[in-house]
DNA sequence: GTCTATAAGATGATAGAC
DNA sequence: GTCTATCATCTTATAGAC
C-alpha cells in the first residue's frame, strides 16, 4: 500500500527544501529514468550534496515514491481528482489535455519513461502506477457509463475495453511524438483517436476487420 | 545510422555462441531495462563471464543493439518485412498478433521496457525505435489507403494519426496488460481499438467529443 | 574463445563533525 | 540540516594467461 507520508511537524524551511528536492528529482528520473537517474545529480540542482538529499528522504527508492504521490497532489490537471468531469465533457477534457500536453514535453517524458520502467522486475513505481492505471480506467468507465445511459445500452464489456484503450493511445502517442515530435500531433492524433473509440462505443458500427474465426 | 554488421567469416560455433549470448541479453534487458541489467547476468545465462560475452561484442551499448536487429532479422512476426499483408488484411494481422501477445508475455515486456527506456536523454535505442515506429506507421498508413481507395476518399491527415494511433493502443495495452493482466483483456480490447478506428476512417462519423473552441 | 585478475569509476548508504 | 569522509558494492572494460 502506497501512503502519503505527512510530514507532520517540520520548519517551514525544509518543506520548502523537500518540495525542492522532489522537483528536482522528478525532472531527472523523468529525464533519465530511476535506474539511471543518480541520487548526486539530483542534489546538485538544488545545491546540496547526495547526503543532505537522503537525509531527508532515507533512501533513492523512498525518494521516488513521494516524488510519485507528490505529482498526484500537486498536479491540479489530475483526471480522478476532485472536479472529475463526467460524461462527454470527461473525453474532451482528455483531449484538451493532450493538447496541453504537447507543451510540457518534461512532464509527459517523465511519465513515460517511468510507467515504461514501471514494467520490469521489482521496480519500486510498479504499484503506483498499477494503482494509477485502475482508478483512471475505473473513471473513465464511470463517464462512459454515463453516457451510456443516454445513447442506449452497451455492452460491459466494451466499456471495459474502450476505457483501457483510450488510455493506451494517450499513452502510446505520448511516446512516438517524444521520439519524433514532427512524425505526430500530439494533440489532433489524440483526439481523433478518442473520436473514434467514443464513437465505437456510442454507434453501432460495421465491422470490417473482424473475420468469422481468427486463428487464435 | 544503425546497421548490421555482419560476422562475416566465423566458426559455426561460434556463431552458435553469439545467438545464444543473443537471445540471453534480450532475456535480461527486457526484464530489467537496458541500464539495470547487467553483463554479468547476461553472461550467467549463457554459462559464461562477462568478459566472454565482451570479447564477442566489444561493449553493452553493442550488445543491445546488436540484440535489436537480431530480433528484426528472427522476428518471423514481424510487419514491415517480407510479407506484409495488405489492406484489411492487415488489420486483421494486427488482431491475431495482439491475441498472440498473450502468450508471448516475456517479448513483449522487452519492447515495453526498452521503449519506455528509449525516450530517456541519449539512449542507444533511441534512434532503434524512432525509425521501427516510422516503419510501422508507414505500413499502416499503406494498408489504410489501399482499403480507402477501395472505400472511398479519405483526407492525409485522418491516416496518419489512424496509423499512429493503432500502434500507440497496441503498445499501451500492453504496458496496462503488464501491470495488470487480469483487468485488461489484451487480445479483445486490441480489437475492440483498432476496429473503432478502423471504422472511425472508413465510414463519417458523428462527433461525440468535438467542440466549437476547445481551449488549446 | 574463454578465463582470471585487475583496473577505474560510479553509486547508494552510513557515521560523525559542525 | 548539511557537509565531509568513508564504506561497500557493483559494473563496465582491459590485459594477459591458457
Amino acid at each position: 500500500m502506497i501512503m502519503a507520508r505527512k510530514q507532520a511537524k517540520s520548519r517551514p524551511e525544509t518543506v520548502r527544501k523537500r518540495a525542492e528536492i522532489l522537483h528536482a528529482a522528478m525532472e531527472i528520473f523523468g529525464a533519465k529514468g530511476f535506474a539511471s537517474g543518480t541520487l548526486a545529480e539530483i542534489a546538485d540542482q538544488v545545491d546540496m550534496t547526495h547526503a543532505g538529499v537522503l537525509h531527508h528522504f532515507g533512501s533513492k527508492t523512498q525518494l521516488l515514491l513521494e516524488v510519485l504521490d507528490y505529482r498526484d497532489q500537486t498536479d491540479v490537471a489530475d483526471l480522478v481528482e476532485q472536479h472529475i468531469p463526467g460524461g462527454l465533457e470527461m473525453f474532451r477534457h482528455l483531449v484538451r489535455t493532450a493538447f496541453a500536453n504537447a507543451r510540457r514535453a518534461g512532464i509527459v517524458q517523465a511519465f513515460a519513461v517511468l510507467s515504461g520502467e514501471s514494467v520490469t522486475d521489482d521496480h519500486p513505481a510498479r504499484e503506483y502506477f498499477q494503482v494509477r492505471y485502475r482508478n483512471l480506467r475505473s473513471g473513465i468507465a464511470d463517464a462512459f457509463a454515463e453516457v451510456c445511459a443516454q445513447h442506449g445500452v452497451t455492452e460491459p464489456d466494451t466499456i471495459t475495453h474502450a476505457s483501457a484503450s483510450i488510455l493506451a493511445v494517450m499513452d502510446g502517442l505520448q511516446v512516438q511524438w517524444l521520439l519524433q515530435p514532427e512524425a505526430v500531433e500530439l494533440g489532433p492524433a489524440t483526439e481523433f483517436a478518442i473520436e473514434a473509440i467514443v464513437a465505437a462505443v456510442l454507434s453501432p458500427q460495421p465491422r470490417f476487420v473482424a473475420t468469422p474465426d481468427p486463428a487464435r
